[in-house]
DNA sequence: ATCTAATTTGAAAATCGTTTTCAAATTAGG
DNA sequence: CCTAATTTGAAAACGATTTTCAAATTAGAT
């Protein structure tokens, strides 16, 4: 039997904040200082909690940089589209593409990997490319 | 300027023992227990830095796991082929493909998206998969 | 509305992998 | 060997995250 979630004024509060920035990466403390900013009552300890409750929903895209985890809240219509993640700035470039579609039917039939709606591929996007690479 | 690197006995010791293990996933723990086993004098401290160094140059995987880092080692002959990440359990499937060779040009002419010799793939390996995927 | 049990909250303390500190030991190269 | 530069490692610090636990809030029945 799994708990009853309750719905209560801080998730709420949350949720709607990754909503608003579901283009940025996010980290707890981000949201923490939005909070206290914004004189919304949320403890960091909640904070943490909703995120890593979402995380285990896999609705939230993780980024680590520096032993700091920073979030991005994965839209419902990215379901229907593939995804580029640049190694080096952690950017998501949103990408519907009928060659990549080949390609993960290809790779699925032919190499028993299997690439879901979460279907991501690394690599350097164009800024950080001309600017060297990683380091 | 840069450091001069002294070659030390530490440093052998652990390069040599990564390459060894190039097909597994190392968290520094589990090299302070090989160390500890087989008696070879090298301190935690040491350990880290030692794979802060190598992760520096480029030459190791990274995998986080509930925030502990494992490592692998990369192989030369890693630059020739793609690479297939788990994103569960983390395993890396090596794979020579023409398909990914044209579909990594088709990215990087139309959609400006830099794909470099640590070209990664993320979805979930077959025995994964079948054991139902993320949680 | 009111009550009750289940769940959630948050401040403080704990956790734990990793990094820093700094004096002692080791190394490279003359 | 000598010397300067680098490295080592035990202990302390760090810092993001997790746990604790009593108080507050919630959902759903009465």
């Amino acid at each position: 039997m799994e708990k009853k979630k309750y719905n209560t004024e801080q998730r709420k509060k949350l949720l709607q904040y990754l909503i608003d920035n579901k283009d940025k990466y996010i980290s707890a403390e981000d949201i923490e200082k939005y909070v206290e900013k914004e004189k919304i009552n949320i403890g960091l300890t909640t904070i943490y909690r909703f995120l890593n409750s979402l995380e285990e929903q896999g609705k939230l895209r993780v980024d680590l940089k520096e032993h700091t985890k920073y979030y991005q809240y994965i839209s419902d219509e990215c379901e229907n589209h593939y995804h580029l993640k640049c190694k080096k700035c952690g950017q998501i470039t949103h990408l519907a593409c009928e060659e990549l579609e080949e390609i993960k039917e290809h790779i699925l039939k032919e190499h028993k990997f299997n690439i879901d709606s979460k279907f991501e591929i690394y690599g350097l996007c164009n800024k950080c490319y001309k600017d060297g690479g990683i380091k």
